[in-house]
DNA sequence: GATGG
DNA sequence: TTTTT
DNA sequence: TTTTT
């Protein structure tokens, strides 16, 4: 009316918001309802901004509640990001949805219904380092060769099992040479250690969850009811395990629960995980899986220049048998790319550096916004003595992580100890760490007792106090008395309810951890040190904010810490103690 | 949770990455380097269709990094003065012509030096 | 006369030859005869020119037989050279001269009377990298503990009193703290252990000579009849075994013979290796040890511009207590000397890196003409960089040595247990390489055997074969038979007299040594193979051109191949496997 | 002995090498670098008499190497951007004096850089 | 035989 | 050789 | 930290 101005009802607008800056296809995307659904998602095809105003529709249009939606991501980065969009749509509500990684979905599934299958709820969980020492341990006990059967290899064999849900019966069972029999072997045994610790490897954070939903209908009945969307990103990247868990979460009805909506993302021509056991199979013969199935390409890229696009479409193109797909932008024709043939490496390295000044000079970029990337990551080394020479600052991605520094798997190994008992692969890392006169021997006689005794290697460190342990001399039995003393002792605070930060400066007060380090001449130690204090400072940082999670461990605590660390293993890179780093200028 | 602890970068630098790890980042500028046949596609991906098929989505996801300038390079030796014997990568061929009008090649002529 | 030519007369005309290039202090220094004499020669002043013309003079002018000439050196290089000049002047006879380093003279000696000190001539001679194994072993037998005493430490306090000629029981007399009993035990035992193993390190054969001269006039006497003339280079670099072993090989003339003529050439100024034993006293103090002595200064200097040498004097002088010397040149003043304050190191290599550019490119100097020197050898790494950058060629001095690499010395100890069965160190080092299954534990047994039966390794390693060696299990002993028939069958080669290349052949054959690096993955492992090639040549030449020494082992053999390889360490070092290395345009 | 069996190398290239290396020998022009404090004379040296004599021979040694060039340098810092904290030889003074005319000091402003 | 590097 | 947890 | 045998 030309007299009122009346404003336009709050639904509809925020709906309209919603959708009128999309494309058709992402709007599609969003509004499609029912069938599962497949959004292939070219590179900067605005992936992120389909599922966050998918999600967001849902809440507003649809009339879903958030504890109804389930998304999951590959990785913590995502999983925020797409929290913290959701949110800036829709508000606070945005914290009953579950949007996690597949494997902080996944612990969060196995402490609710631990007591399911066997398990105490605060188990722990080895990340790929833990996995190769127990490995490493169990290869020992069964006399392997490490020459011929490395931890590292065995470790990859059991993974690819895993992933492919095979359980170590039917490895032997489907054992077709010396390896696979070998590997069958350790998998079964490696697989008793793991339970025996109560600790879960992250591939069984996956499969253990697919196994929970396929054994116990009533779990899996009830997952099926609360849970009405689930949304998975960068689908080309699941694996075998991943995608049935994706299958078992949306369930087929049978139940009398419908299935959940599916809405998967991905892009088949970014699979480049097959290494890491990723199958890109999966989001190719997503319409076989679902029969039903809609698909929806997203081909108009809203990042690059039509040369790049251009160039990007005439690489993938020779790869047969894909999906036609051709991205195109409305940017315009852009800059052309340049291509160079350097006589060596050192030249390549220079013309590089050189194009970079130029372009920063002409202000058509800033050293942030330029990325220089290579195959392998030892290329590197000769763009940052270029680099360095010139003044240039860079930094490298990759490296050792914060979280694979030694000392601060370490005092991890500490806190772990103290919330876990039964995790032996953290017990005996730090069992004579700071050296405290408990070696080999001494380790190996107690672990001789534990598997006699059927008893945890925790436990017969207490018998070894007692002197139940045969063959261990009394120089060592004292050691373990004096080790055994100190874990109450920190236990005592973990008891008394103490911060986490606090129970982590006991740990590396009375063990004497950080002063051996300060006392060191090796300015490495020096590095240690400070990594040491950082990570005190997380845990500080985290006690204070208290994570507001639904569910999981209860905020603040020292498993809730735990857990937080265990699947955050993307922390930060720190930069290489031997080369100079980030350069300040 | 450790990003949160720390300080941003007193200086942004340049990004110096793997194209595993360039993977759902985007940049203005991209510099894609080495690329010789046994580093991309790397040597071990050789024979087997799958791998060679993989690491062209690799430089794929390179190239898609890139927001408005790229460059595609590659080195014919590897230490000044080592002998010229590597080729450029097969997935260069067709895009980097060197008669395409729509990708320059540069060609420097080496240094001067004694 | 103006009709006829007339050939002046030649010893005349060649005698003049010899002084007339000389400035009047040479000139002296050359003509000088008698007393003993000190030459004082200032760097680049004309040294070594100064040594050779004395050489010829004593033959041309004094009626001096070739045979009575010894001139001592401190490297093979030096030693070298000067062979090479000398017969440059007076031809094929300077063959018959001794012209050596200070080592192989004494080797000479050892080998002819071996007998006299009950030793057999076969004698390995062990380097530091033996000697250093050896100390392990005996430390260890000694229960001492390896963090407290390292046995890079013990050999070192060793060498230091083996430098000052002080025995085991001296120094077990004179110890005054715990460290110097502890190193005199060790050193007790180290000396019986070489002893058993038919050796001497390289301290040995200069403190034995000079025992040798010491205890047994009639030897003594001997060298006395047959020198008449010793000449030492580099005196500021001699060790108070070396002072004492110059003082008796020239004698007092007790023994009826005259003391023969000395004459030592050095420069205080430059004695720079006092951490290796070098005294810088003994050149200080030439006067008062031989009183009659004679003293000559070469203050002009034929190498350097007088800035040069302007600034080389202002660093110097400022040395309290020293001989007062002043270089100087008629070259001219020449350029200015430049000094740079970089900023940082990358701008100083920088810099560098550009002046030589402009000098190179001005024609001033080429490449090979240039040097950077610093003071620690990692320095080097920031220039590396840069000249690789700049396509720049350089080398580095320095780095693993040849004869130092793994490889080439576990070959050599092949053939020094062929040579010398008794050298427990080679034979303990290739006891187990490549692995075949003789274990820590095996060699212990052996060597507790040895021990208390008193016999040698080798032959404990017969016994083992016989089964006499007790807690020895039968597949070390079964390995140990192989091991054992390995050496004979290689050992029967050598008795047939099989050139050494040869000999080396079927070593790398028949242990599969090189068989193994080849199958190696390892990059570094194809490059032991090369340098175990490169032996094999090293090996066959050395069998082709026959040695031609006065005395020594026969030409040819294997003893002679051992024994200039022995001391020959500071043959090229070959450049470091990591870094690029030698740079080709 | 091994020398002989060598070839020759195919490119004199610039030497590099401690200065206990480079007694002996000699070159045209002579770079003796890293001239501060802690290295020349070395950390170790400090308080012994003696010791600190035999540094200075060092130089010497390292000084009379060279025919007509010399060069002497050294930095006041070790990577860009650290502190500045060096301080030049001891054995400099007196030798290369700020305003001494026989040694010209040169300075060099860092190279322009954003 | 145990421990440490 | 790459390395999302 | 330098390394002639």
């Amino acid at each position: 009316s030309a007299l009122f101005d009346l404003p336009s009802s709050p639904p509809a607008s925020r709906s309209a918001r919603l959708l009128d800056d999309l494309n058709p296809a992402q709007r599609r995307a969003v509004e499609h309802a029912g069938a599962p659904l497949l959004v292939v998602a070219g590179a900067g095809s605005g992936k992120t901004r389909v599922l966050t105003r998918r999600i967001a529709h849902l809440l507003a249009e649809r009339d879903v509640h958030p504890g109804e939606i389930m998304a999951i991501t590959f990785t913590n980065k995502a999983a925020a990001e797409m929290k913290e969009r959701v949110a800036d749509l829709v508000g606070a509500r945005a914290r009953a949805m579950w949007v996690s990684t597949f494997h902080s979905m996944c612990v969060r599934v196995m402490r609710r219904e631990a007591k399911t299958l066997g398990m105490s709820s605060n188990f722990s969980i080895y990340d790929s380092d833990d996995t190769r020492r127990l490995i490493t341990l169990v290869a020992r006990d069964l006399d392997l060769d490490p020459k011929r059967y490395p931890a590292r290899t065995l470790a990859i064999h059991i993974s690819n099992l895993k992933n492919e849900l095979v359980d170590f019966e039917t490895a032997a069972d489907r054992a077709a040479n010396d390896l696979e029999r070998r590997v069958a072997e350790v998998y079964a045994s490696y697989q008793r250690r793991l339970t025996e610790s109560n600790s879960l490897d992250f591939d069984d954070l996956i499969m253990r969850t697919v196994e929970l939903l396929q054994n116990h209908p009533d779990v899996a009945e009830h997952y099926h009811r609360r849970f009405r969307h689930v949304l998975v990103d960068e689908y080309q990247d699941t694996n075998h395990a991943q995608y049935t868990l994706v299958r078992e979460l949306v369930g087929t009805g049978v139940d009398g629960v419908p299935p959940a909506e599916l809405c998967v993302v991905g892009d088949a021509d970014q699979s480049i995980y097959a290494f890491r056991g990723a199958t890109i199979r999966n989001i190719e013969e997503f319409e076989r899986d679902y029969p039903q199935a809609t698909t929806i390409l997203l081909e108009q890229n809203y990042r690059s220049t039509q040369n790049i696009l251009t160039a990007a479409n005439a690489v993938i193109s020779r790869n047969p048998g894909r999906r036609d797909k051709r991205l195109w932008s409305d940017l315009g024709e852009g800059e052309k790319i340049v291509g160079y043939v350097a006589d060596n490496e050192h030249d390549e390295a220079a013309f590089v550096a050189n194009e970079i000044d130029r372009l920063v000079d002409s202000g058509d970029a800033t050293n942030g916004e330029i990325a220089v990337f290579y195959r392998t990551n030892n290329q590197s080394r000769v763009f940052e003595e270029i680099f360095i020479r010139l003044g240039l600052p860079y930094r490298v991605v990759g490296g050792v992580r914060f979280y694979e520094r030694r000392e601060v798997r370490d005092a991890l190994a500490y806190l772990r100890t103290l919330a876990n008992p039964e995790d032996t692969v953290s017990l005996r890392r730090i069992l004579n760490v700071p050296k405290r006169g408990i070696g080999d021997r001494a380790e190996a006689c107690v672990s001789t007792y534990a598997e006699r005794e059927r008893i945890s290697f925790a436990s017969a460190l207490r018998a070894a106090v007692e002197g139940r342990v045969p063959l261990l001399n009394p120089r060592s039995q004292r050691a373990i008395a004096g080790f055994v003393e100190l874990l109450d002792e920190l236990g005592a605070l973990v008891e008394r309810g103490d911060d986490v930060a606090d129970v982590l400066e006991a740990v590396l007060d009375r063990t004497a951890y950080r002063a051996e380090l300060e006392a060191s001449e090796d300015p490495q130690d020096h590095t240690r040190v400070e990594n040491l204090n950082e990570l005190v400072t997380v845990a500080r940082e985290f006690g204070d904010l208290g994570a507001a999670t639904e569910d999981g461990p209860a905020e603040g605590t020292l498993a809730a810490f735990l857990e937080r660390v265990a699947l955050v293993a993307d922390a930060d890179s720190v930069p290489d103690a031997e080369s100079d780093g980030v350069v300040t200028l | 949770l450790r990003a949160e602890a720390q300080h941003p970068p007193t200086v942004e630098g340049v990004t110096l990455a793997s194209l595993h790890a360039a993977k759902g980042l985007e940049w203005d500028a991209v510099f894609l380097v080495g690329l010789v046949e046994g580093t991309v596609p790397i040597l071990h991906a050789d024979g087997d269709e799958a791998a060679i098929e993989e690491e062209r989505r690799l430089l794929y996801v390179g190239v898609t990094r890139a927001r408005e300038h790229l460059w595609l390079s590659w080195a014919l030796a590897r230490a000044p003065g080592g002998r010229r014997y590597r080729r450029r990568s097969r997935f260069l061929h067709g895009l980097v012509p060197e008669d395409h009008p729509a990708a320059l090649v540069a060609r420097r002529e080496p240094a001067q030096r004694r």
